[in-house]
DNA sequence: GCAAAGGTACTCGGATATCGGCTGTCCGAGTCTGTTGGG
DNA sequence: CCCAACAGACTCGGACAGCCGATATCCGAGTACCTTTGC
């Protein structure tokens, strides 16, 4: 199980966008250039952030895409929901109702392993949950000034 | 994102092998009528719990797989990680150091977003190794005895 | 000087191609059990 | 009665096909800013 690239890639724009704010948006041509990925899919991506309104997208020239909340207010969680689509890692088939073994059996009660897979799975949103794009800011504090002046020379 | 059947497929039948334990090792065969799953599929994923350790297989006539240990010392992880390769979620690329963003950097220090994920990842992995196949056979007490029953049924 | 028209730069959404991994099936080889036949 | 040979049941490992989602690219449409043109 692996999560998609557009994880990584979203995180780190968000980042960015979040060091380069008061500069206006930010183009997806200029983001794609800023960390060497393709423009086209990495633009998909974005655009799903916006959708799940988490950065806000401008058209038109001098468009582009910034937060569009302050970056505590963004968690992990809002991300990776926004660009795996939020569903469970583990999808309860009810395998348990059925053949041989299921015979004579009354299933009340919730399947306890999807409900065990399920408590997992809580644990790791609580921690994608607790942590803000703020928080990774905060973690190298001699980028956002580096974001800044790489930004004013990629501007030519 | 998501976990393949697989793992649904082999913790319901830890828990059933833990059910049926002194009954001799159980046949693929009747495992797969068990649940109502493809054979030959089934077989390959309950293979690679043999080879994890967690299952035994004894080849030859009125062979099969059984519990290679007592189902208080096999956790959640231990199955999950047997079927899904114990890959990590999020694959740190390592994009911070591509691109126009990362001129005149230092990258010391890990990446920051990485370190974020893991934890997060982290967090569901240990719940995950709290739990045992035993807690999973505790949760529907009344569902041994029906094994046992269904198994001998089965039998001829 | 000012307003309208056009060009440019950008996003949005859909359509399409490609690739890898998960799912599923099949087959040959090896191993153990139970049976059968000869001494 | 005993031992050897055989048949059956089962696992192991590899090879292979099909399908779906992730990745990647392209295009037409819409929107905002900027420049040019005409009065």
């Amino acid at each position: 199980m692996r999560l998609g690239e557009g994880v990584e890639w979203g995180l780190h724009c968000c980042v960015t966008l979040g060091w380069l704010e008061g500069e206006g948006p930010v183009s997806i041509r200029r983001l794609a250039a800023w960390f060497d990925l393709p423009q086209e899919y990495l633009k998909k991506r974005l655009q799903a952030l916006a959708r799940a309104g988490i950065l806000t997208s401008t058209p038109g020239a001098r468009g582009g895409f910034a937060l569009a909340r302050p970056p505590e207010r963004i968690t992990l969680m809002d991300v990776v929901a926004a660009l795996e689509g939020g569903e469970e890692f583990f999808r309860c088939e009810e395998i348990r109702q059925r053949g041989a073994g299921a015979v004579g059996a009354r299933f009340d009660g919730p399947c306890g392993i999807a409900a065990a897979m399920r408590r997992a799975e809580l644990a790791w949103r609580r921690e994608l949950a607790a942590q803000t794009v703020a928080d990774l800011m905060a973690g190298s504090p001699a980028s956002a000034e580096r974001a800044r002046r790489n930004y004013a020379r990629l501007g030519g």
